[in-house]
DNA sequence: GCACGGCACTTGGTAGACAGTCTACCAAGT
DNA sequence: ACTTGGTAGACTGTCTACCAAGTGCCGTGC
């Protein structure tokens, strides 16, 4: 899994390179297709991926689908048995709870070293990116806080400067939303006010404030997770909609 | 070597290939290998790798080259330029700073929780660790020093029971070992007093001592490094063999 | 009801083909 | 001498076709 970033010009461009247009390869759209359809769930958990049906689905050849399956099975969306296939992953129910361990130790290392290396300018995006936030949730519109959650912490991770834990907090990030989706809305108000001080404490430049922020922050939404995953879940039932489907064979 | 055994088309396989049932893919395979090639310098930073010369070399076909060399890819370990090819990745100079960065946060939290879930086991292994390498150290014998640091270290992530972690963990120590394996005999004595106070901190489950120690450990690494780069090396010569030669034609 | 055998399906890998594109090189023009 | 234009070769990206081996499923026979 893992997708340590592989920019072409790895970093220092000179400055007015803008590169025309390049016509992104086939196996690409295809990754994005399918991501795109897990996690929307058009692609249920456990099913089977044929190479073949996805391929007449995608309008492609099996070539650039079976290049895109390696990936998405490098990064953990579906689990590829050799000789049989692709299933789309069926998350073990301690691996949100991993996750989200995980995504504590890399925002909050980004958020010390955002703190360190903060301009004006990055402080000011925080602090609007904050202000539209606020306004998001008190109006109850979920999905623009949730956008908007996503951007400060993207922005913050990549205020950090450092490619990997870019990349590691994306990769996470992205599968922590395919999992569980609805734990943004259960905690709003609080994130928000959580989100205030940590600005404040990299407008100060005061990275172990920040880091503990942070960590606090993610470690909130672990624990808002766990609350409601115990709480509201009695039993092995992931989908009560979704369960009656019984492998059906293709017609 | 490099040649990757089990090639159909290949035949001749020396006397002692145990063929007992290798349902490995071909794919992983020339990942291994040509990780492998990479890390011990047969295949050139910034080399045109080209996939049916690849191909030829390990005794396979386009396709699980291909397969292998997205993969690596997606690690960072080669840049892949549509139309063009694959180019072995020539690390920044930034790079190995942001890569033992990142590492410190992924090994502190790893320390964190396996002192957090430590067993006695664990623990009777960390400390055998320790003694062992302490003794390589002290005997001068720099190969088993870095390879028992290893073990020490992957065993911490690993008691961390954190599969995200240990994955993100063990893809930047590969990385760094391969930009800078030198490192580590530098800071030999120091080093190992250190690891036994993280074991003792981890014995004794004390997670903020644990996580705190690995921190400056990884962070005195980095440091070691960072030193030792401004101070010995004078010019972009890594290896003053490798041929200064422009895209050179293979023979 | 259960083990066994066979069948259809799917993957993993190979081969070959072809268009598009990238690089280098060479020649002619200014 | 320097730029422009053209040419040729090389390599990738993708497609098609094909085959061997492995897997799960299903029906048969007991």
């Amino acid at each position: 899994m893992t997708t340590i970033s592989a920019g072409p010009g790895a970093g220092a461009e000179p400055a007015g390179v803008r590169h025309v247009k390049r016509p992104t390869p086939l196996r690409e759209s295809v990754y994005e297709a399918l991501t795109e359809m897990i996690i929307d769930g058009t692609l249920e958990r456990g099913r089977h991926l044929v190479e073949v049906e996805l391929a007449g689905l995608l309008g492609v050849s099996r070539q650039p689908v079976r290049e895109a399956l390696q990936r998405l099975n490098n990064e953990g969306w579906v689990d590829l048995r050799p000789g049989f296939g692709a299933m789309v992953h069926v998350p073990a129910e301690d691996e949100v709870d991993q996750l989200l361990a995980a995504r504590a130790a890399l925002e909050s290392e980004s958020a010390r070293l955002a703190a360190r290396h903060a301009t004006k300018e990055d402080v000011a995006r925080l602090r609007e990116l904050c202000k539209v936030g606020t306004a998001y949730q008190e109006s109850g519109d979920i999905d623009g806080t949730v956008r908007t959650n996503g951007e400060l912490h993207s922005l913050i991770t990549e205020m950090s400067g450092n490619r990997f834990l870019v990349d590691f907090a994306a990769q996470v990030d992205r599968r922590v939303r395919w999992y569980y989706t609805p734990v943004a809305p259960v905690r709003g108000a609080a994130s928000w006010r959580e989100h205030n001080r940590l600005v404040k404490a990299i407008s100060e430049g005061d990275e172990d404030k920040a880091a503990q922020i942070m960590r606090e922050h993610t470690e909130h939404t672990r624990k808002a997770y766990h609350d409601l995953q115990s709480g509201a879940e009695p039993a092995e039932t992931p989908e009560p909609e979704a369960a009656p489907r019984r492998r059906r064979r293709t017609t």
